[in-house]
DNA sequence: TCGTATTTGTACGTATGTATT
DNA sequence: AAATACATACGTACAAATACG
């Protein structure tokens, strides 16, 4: 199996560069939301591209919300301002984007183990292999804010070149593996009532209520690539997405 | 402005019908995980369309998680048999949605308001407009687990022809709205504590923890329709959700 | 190891339908 | 009623990634 974290091509297809131009206006205010971009026809002479290849791009403003398409009356540009910020609906490390606090410092420990029967099952691991446990603690000015217990075949990190004797290194291939990119999810949220260990790590009284996040990531190939769970205090936390539908 | 939940066309496009047709054969075990489908160019010749046309419905297929494309390999069925239940991404009803029992009562008053500072701004309404306050509380077998608060322009009930006096009326108005699609949100997930009031109406302990989500809904125009906010009982709700990235 | 076939990705062009102004 | 603008659908060609002999 190829390395899951590999870089891109560097090659850009034509939409790409047209959405990335006209995301270009939008931020630099050449069109406000309520206004109308220019037609299609007149976009796709402006660009040198054919109608459907513009049009690629303008799916791709669309997805993103940063336009409206309307049959008979155009493409209108949405109140675009505050998409900055990428809702949970997006891949990326909630315990720290959903903090309000920033996150300052976090700390890593690692170990191993035989998989348990569920991860056997949500990990597809056979019950010979090993299992990466990675514990991390997250700190805002010296105040845990949260907590992750990290599952992960140790076969990923070994194939990923991971020094496992430094602790930076092994949080910055998590991290990248939760921005590389075509990964999805299997996503859980719930309140839970912080018991012992929990408790004594965030230093919150027992019992205290929690949000905690469960998750399975899996590669486009359907192969899963981890399981975490994260632990987010009840105050310090304020978890935004956007909902869409068809 | 046209009424927000107006039927859709009748007419359905080619690719929609390709789209579902393969759904089916998913449902039907036709193809299972990890199964090739047949390549785009002999699809297309199957269902006599072109290959464009094919390839629309193969990006509703993606988009709903249920293959992956891949470039010289194939398209490639995902296990995504539970993906019949929507996750928080799609706009729905998180409350009904989300219970861990099913909701068998709904119990609704309505009540009418200038609108508030907040309220005239996030639902874009003037001071002399007037403001419907829907309260709704769920219940499961006499115990409540759920309440919500819904604030919206009194126009829209206006225009969709709703009874004011008929709570059950207004209870569908007010879930076609959030299953009519072609709306879009902001939401913010959080932990509060129940005072007074709400201790009352979910008939728990003061103090505890509850899970509220709140919201504005807007339509593809980027008219504010509503905004709401929902508290769910800590022990009885499990969010589940997909996230993704491109 | 290398070349070839297969398969999806990108890009172009054209025509017609349908909703809005 | 006519003009405008997006939506759908067809076709072609080549590029790029993968699979296979």
């Amino acid at each position: 199996m190829k390395n899951v974290i590999q870089e891109k091509n560097v090659k850009i297809p034509l939409y790409v560069t047209v959405y990335e131009t006209i995301c270009q206006w939008l931020k630099d205010g050449k069109y406000k939301p309520g206004d109308k971009l220019p037609g299609e026809n007149v976009l796709a002479e402006q660009f040198q591209v054919s109608r459907g290849t513009l049009r690629q791009a303008m799916l791709l403003l669309q997805e993103d919300g940063l336009i409206g398409n309307h049959q008979g009356k155009g493409n209108i540009v949405l109140s675009n301002q505050d998409l900055q910020r990428n809702g949970l609906e997006k891949v990326g490390n909630p315990i720290v984007d959903f903090c309000v606090e920033p996150i300052d410092r976090v700390v890593t420990t690692i170990g191993f183990q035989p998989p348990t029967q569920k991860h056997q099952e949500v990990l597809k691991l056979r019950p010979s292999s090993i299992v990466a446990v990675i514990d991390i603690t997250y700190f805002h000015q010296d105040s845990p804010v949260g907590f992750a217990m990290v599952y992960m075949p140790h076969e990923f990190l070994d194939k990923g070149n991971v020094d496992l004797e430094d602790m930076d290194s092994v949080y910055a291939f998590y991290m990248k593996l939760l921005s590389s990119g075509s990964l999805y999810s299997d996503t859980r949220l719930r309140i839970v009532h912080a018991r012992e260990r929990l408790a004594e790590i965030l230093a919150i009284p027992e019992g205290d209520p929690l949000l905690i996040l469960e998750e399975e990531l899996y590669t486009e190939y359907d192969t899963p690539v981890l399981s975490h769970k994260m632990y987010m205090g009840a105050d310090l936390y304020e978890i935004s997405l956007k909902r869409k539908s068809k």
